[in-house]
DNA sequence: ACCTGAACACCGTTCAAGT
DNA sequence: ACCTGAACACCGTTCAAGT
């Protein structure tokens, strides 16, 4: 209580020495600038300075490296307060998902990784407290529990499968492709087709263009209002 | 017109001749009975019993090859037809959203790596045939055309993405880990959370386990809901 | 205890040469 | 026209050896 306990020394070699959450962190970084297809051993130990092998002092292997990511990138969230009053829970379910999709966004990749690797759901302590406290806003709105949970993990899935099929390949598009084609929306690809037994594609060309913000909004409402309804039919539908 | 006109040969060394459609057959076959990490340009050759180099002839590179089997995978779906009668269509909806999960779950690993190789949707005309059906659809249960459009992508989002993020761990788990653990509903690293300050994850420790097609059902009709909502509201709504 | 350097068994892709 | 075989520049991971 009163002495010095032996520190490990945080430097070496004029380097910071390397911890599992250290490289973690650098992982996590290096995703945001290079993207995920050059997250490898070798680049990652390259940037730290060290020789690859020395990463394998820390992590068990790329899968294990990419966990930890998803981990620091996890406890990296704030969620916004969520008030359930009637009047308040709707605007307050659009920010929270709004804020979850900006969170995504600012690490691209992340998700890609997890789910190339398999990676289940990395669990953090935030993390765990972030999902007790959305469950519990569910409820408050009027759901049972079991409801409560799924509605919790429909939100999460709604931002990542909006973030991941939409956002991602806008924010960063592939190599050969023209990103004004990404932008447009509807896609070209729907546009271009002929008249020929599709007629609402064709109607479609007309329209003024979405832009994601729109659509995102557009899925958000959507589930907010059948969360509405499911609440509406009492907390005694789950069975 | 009369005549024959020059064919290819179709066998060549008691092989079947390579076709670019072909390759992607093959690649499609592979993946559904090795998993998305054996498919390499050398695993697939050799399965072809060809060099890898031959490949190259119908394909421009790995990312072409999966852009082939996906659209090759996407022809293969036939959608149940959709009624949109008031009484018909949120049953009609429901079978809808099952039979695209299931062709999904009969082919895994096709999202995951569409998804970590940035293939933007591929487009085959039947494709694009189902996807004008079901705006036609939402259309007549009372969309505008931009909504039905929004509600036609974020069906297919929807489904896709339960599909990668439950579906595909459980079908194919990942090596290292106890299958068991995987089924668990809720997963045991939320039920592991001691009561500190996670008061609704400890109470969901004691509730009867979910299984998946109740989870997907619970998504699907809080889906329906909100639809439902929205088309009471008028096809005004769309702006 | 933690590192380096060399090595192994893989990749995707391309080159030059065969038939 | 379409193939093979060898090669290049990469991977993840491991081994033996250094300090």
């Amino acid at each position: 209580m009163s002495g010095t306990t032996r520190q490990r020394p945080t430097h070496r070699k004029g380097r910071a020495t390397l911890t599992r959450q250290g490289v973690g962190e650098a992982a996590l970084a290096f995703l945001g600038r290079h993207g995920p297809a050059a997250l490898t051993m070798r680049s990652l130990a390259a940037e730290l300075g060290v020789s690859p092998r020395a990463l394998y002092n820390y992590v068990d292997d790329r899968r294990d490296l990419i966990t930890v990511a998803a981990e620091v990138f996890q406890a990296a969230w704030r969620p916004p307060a969520l008030d359930p009053a009637p009047e308040a829970w709707r605007a307050g379910l659009r920010a929270f998902c709004a804020d979850l999709r900006a969170h995504y966004r600012r690490h691209p990749g992340m998700t890609t990784l997890a789910l190339s690797e398999n990676i289940t759901l990395a669990t953090h302590p935030v993390m765990l407290r972030n999902v007790d406290a959305l469950i519990g806003f569910f409820e408050a709105v009027g759901l049972g529990l079991a409801d409560a949970y799924r509605a919790c993990m429909e939100t999460i899935r709604l931002v990542v499968g909006f973030v991941e099929f939409e956002d991602v390949p806008r924010d960063r598009p592939p190599a050969g492709l023209d990103p004004a084609d990404l932008a447009a929306h509807p896609p070209p690809w729907l546009r271009t087709a002929d008249a020929d037994g599709l007629p609402r594609l064709a109607r479609l060309a007309e329209l003024a263009q979405d832009d994601a913000d729109t659509r995102f909004g557009f899925s958000v409402d959507v589930f907010t209002a059948g969360i509405a309804a499911r609440a509406a039919a009492g907390p005694r539908r789950t069975k």
